[in-house]
DNA sequence: TGTACATCAGTGAACGCGCGTTCACTGATGTAC
DNA sequence: TGTACATCAGTGAACGCGCGTTCACTGATGTAC
């Protein structure tokens, strides 16, 4: 923002953003700090007034890409919330999620990676699907019995196939196209819960 | 074998041996081709008479890991099979993967590590959990129209759930303890291929 | 059965590299009077 | 409004490290005669 050059001004988010960039296209494992420092034009050391090591920082780039998930998970509510709308609202967050993981899979995956987060998501992905599940049940398209733990159940089932489909291991095996298996894995979550249009 | 020591006799095998020890403990990410010709005892370019390079033995170690996985889930089949024993060991099969899955969590991890596999997996999870299917159509356990795509279904809420019990990102969300969300997401399963007991 | 020799599986020294992190420093910023 | 000064956010040189990979080599193995 500044002209002087001295003091960049915000750093921090710069290094986070340069280091989203390099996620994308070649993985967490390759953001190096000295490397981030040199694209946002500063000294390695720097890097040091606003993280403490090199776990936080990748700590801090692991939940920057989570909470860009759960951006693209969010979508404007419908001003008044009918059963038809709990339905679409919760299956378009599945196939947000699903394009997601499809149309960014470093990013995906680095959302996922073994860090420690500091502080909370936010946006987060899980009160979304939470939010969405609870008018599924307020408007009657999910029975309240069916309520608890269903964050994980519909988690795990849309995780999964954007996982595996992902996976060298596994796309092999996958002889459907990618559209129909995310239909065929959101049926299931639907009847797993039953959820009723 | 030899009491020679010059000529190792299994060294491809042993290094993804120490490969696999290395992973369980440290993860895939801190194997290096170095460390374990040390551990093995052989200098480190002996490796590149079997490997040609890193990514190679990286993929050789995912995949030892992988059918290490595929192991844990095959179970001895039953003389005969009725839908009560198919049920059973479909069941089982899931049970085991999530098992493996939070007893070796890095190895788990490795299993699916982003690398080009060279040759088939032996045995085969995939393969395992198939037959499992067939069984379950064969003995009425489950209707033959949800079986297109069932492995898809299974493995995804499996591979989901494990995945996330892992995780340190939703870890804190977990009110349940482990034994009940595999329960409820090998439930959500049944329910969702129609497989009955 | 014994020997010659090609092949194979190791050795060990060396290479250049990029990394995380430290340290004493310096220039800019903003606050108190 | 102007100045003194503490604080803050940078610099840049240096460190030691372990890594992947190469190369010319050597010792063991096994095959042909």
């Amino acid at each position: 923002m500044a002209v002087s050059s001295y003091h960049h001004g915000d750093l921090a988010n710069a290094v986070i953003a340069a280091g989203l960039r390099r996620v994308r296209h070649r993985g967490l494992d390759a953001v190096s700090g000295r490397e981030l420092a040199g694209v946002v034009g500063v000294a390695p050391s720097a890097i040091y007034r606003h993280f403490t090591d090199k776990d936080q920082l990748r700590a801090a780039i692991a939940q920057a890409a989570r909470e860009q998930l759960a951006r693209s998970m969010s979508q404007p509510k419908a001003r008044t919330v009918t059963k038809a709308s709990a339905y679409a609202r919760f299956r378009a967050i599945g196939e947000a999620y699903i394009d997601f993981a499809l149309n960014e899979p470093r990013l995906y995956a680095a959302a996922f990676a073994d860090c420690q987060p500091s502080r909370e998501d936010s946006p987060s992905g899980w009160n979304i699907l939470a939010e969405a599940l609870d008018a599924l049940v307020a408007t009657g398209a999910m029975p309240k019995s069916r309520r608890a733990g269903a964050e994980i159940v519909a988690w795990s089932a849309v995780h999964g196939i954007s996982d595996m489909v992902l996976l060298p291991y596994l796309q092999s095996r996958l002889k459907s196209n990618r559209k129909h298996l995310t239909t065929q894995v959101l049926d299931g979550v639907m009847r797993s819960l039953e959820i009723t249009r």
